[in-house]
DNA sequence: TTGTATGCGTTATCAT
DNA sequence: ATGATAACGCATACAA
């Protein structure tokens, strides 16, 4: 059924079908837009958007990037993930939008992706270092919001949270409940994120005057897994007494490899994690965290992202947002 | 950049270049592929796929439709759909299509939606009674591959697990290490998924001549806080030592909830899940689970779903997928 | 208020 | 081997 069919029936042109369906009905008759509009019902039209898009040179299509995490099939590892993308794709809707989610892997990858549909708009989450948003700024035209970025690209549009602040949180409440020999497990990968997240540490740790000793800093995905690997070390080692990361999955993964080499969580080992997952509250010991609020993120990057599509302009590229420490069960005090 | 523009450059037809860019090398000279292919090259040029879809009557668009739950902002409250849209978009990248989600209220948006863009094919996670599969095939012609559709329709493509089998493995194990007081928590909406999975519980407890007390239900939505209440509610009356759940989701809120209330897990009460989720391994208690194989349902969708679009015809209409009793630490023997 | 012509970028068909 | 024409379904610009 094309608006063609639909003009037949009801014995109009075709534009005025198509100003019945846009609404333009400074253009249109009431009477026609009564028999177009029961004509179209009849038949249930549906507008070809396809078609639509190839005239207006415009998709409706919002493009989700999310990371391909390596050695993974699920883009969804990370509940992390998977609740920003919720939060998108609900806006989107309400918006009127679409939501096409794709993985990348390369900057190749990435730029035919978004210039093959006449995406409107994209929303990158996380994009590795392999990804240089430099050059994908350049070679796309269209505008990208991207969360969690540490790439730092001027003009480019962007949501963070205060990473630094994370971490020194974190560390100085350690400090506070007495702990010195604190662990830091994130990935090594020098960036700006790790940059920030480790600086936080290693500065609330100079304050006190506490060394940092190398034999501290443990690698870590952001990942399960990886979490567990670092929670039987640590607990093996039987040097440190409390650990702060820079995910949830990753401390509940250390809760667990930990507690496998009969470390008690919190009275051997405090652990702190980020992000303040859902899960973070209903894992055993609850967990104590850095809490980002990731509704709000997700939700600002839409604003953002609309707000230049609509060019608007209120809001400035650069959006940070601040955090703040859950005390939960995870840390034990040693005074 | 346009294919026109392409041919002007390369100083042929519009067709010629098209023939190059879709590889029908036996309509070419080899010495012309060269050429146009260099200057595809040299100026970046990407096919505008809008255009290519209205031409072709088809997107290598395959949405993903995921169940909207109430109340909740974000598709993937549950990090069970959030893993198989993962693993759909994996799959369907590499057979270089696009992944649109959606999540979907009601009949009629599903329509408009499917029937909108030219979409080569559909994967309906759980749909929700309301929105009624018989009369969404009647109104589309897109290939449609229900995962978790406890709605009888013949000829519609589905993946299913034995949910059955799960609920009386649990129950059955559960009688074998003593429990006779067991708890089956469970959406109460009347569907199938339901039906089949109280039976099986049912059937257990027949089997050993235990009788069900209506007591021994808890209504329960597949969310973390409805567990929570219910643990609550048990450990408060002191009636039970075991509950099976439909979701691990909702057997680690219920762990939640009875140990806010001095009930301790497995001791006091025993806790089997359903799914064998990533983090039925690493909460507290390890969760014993009903395994399924979450990764080869989303594969088998996916295989189904293009069996049908490629007209192969091979698979059957219906697949169920085997689970099996994950022992973890939940459950303690009573005798 | 309604209709006509044209273009969006691509591909199928049919000539040459 | 290459090219001309039409078509996919819709919307903009302009004419009547």
């Amino acid at each position: 059924m094309t608006i063609k069919e639909i003009a037949q029936l009801a014995g109009v042109s075709r534009m005025t079908v198509s100003n019945v369906i846009n609404k333009k009905y400074s253009k249109v008759s009431k009477t026609t837009i009564e028999k177009v509009n029961a004509i179209i019902k009849e038949n249930n039209y549906i507008p070809n958007l396809s078609a639509r898009n190839l005239s207006a040179q415009s998709s409706k299509i919002i493009a989700i990037i999310v990371p391909l995490v390596y050695g993974n099939d699920s883009l969804f590892s990370d509940p992390y993930t998977a609740q920003i993308v919720g939060i998108l794709e609900n806006n989107l809707r309400n918006k009127g939008y679409f939501a096409m989610i794709r993985s990348v892997k390369a900057l190749s990858d990435t730029v035919t992706f978004l210039n093959s549909w006449n995406i409107d708009g994209a929303i990158f989450i996380f994009p590795k270092p392999e990804i240089n948003v430099n050059q994908l700024l350049k070679q796309v035209s269209t505008e990208i919001v991207f969360i969690d970025s540490y790439q730092e690209v001027e003009n480019s549009l962007s949501i963070n949270i205060d990473d630094y602040k994370g971490t020194y949180l974190a560390t100085k409440y350690l400090i506070e409940k007495g702990h010195t020999k604190i662990g830091f497990a994130a990935p090594k990968r020098s960036n700006n994120l790790m940059e920030l997240r480790y600086r936080g540490y290693e500065d609330a740790l100079k304050q006190s005057k506490i060394n940092f000793d190398s034999s501290f800093f443990f690698d870590s995905d952001i990942s399960l897994l990886s979490g567990i690997k670092i929670g039987e070390k640590i607990a093996k080692q039987k040097k440190l007494t409390a650990v702060i990361t820079t995910a949830d999955v990753v401390a509940i993964g250390i809760i667990d490899g930990a507690r496998s080499e009969k470390c008690r969580i919190p009275d051997d080992l405090s652990v702190i994690g980020f992000d303040n997952l859902t899960i973070a509250n209903y894992c055993y010991p609850k967990l104590t965290t850095v809490n980002q609020d990731i509704n709000k993120k997700a939700e600002l990057a839409i604003s953002l992202l609309f707000d230049r599509i609509e060019k608007k302009n209120e809001l400035p590229n650069k959006i940070k947002l601040d955090v703040s420490l859950i005390e939960r069960e995870s840390v034990k005090p040693l005074n």
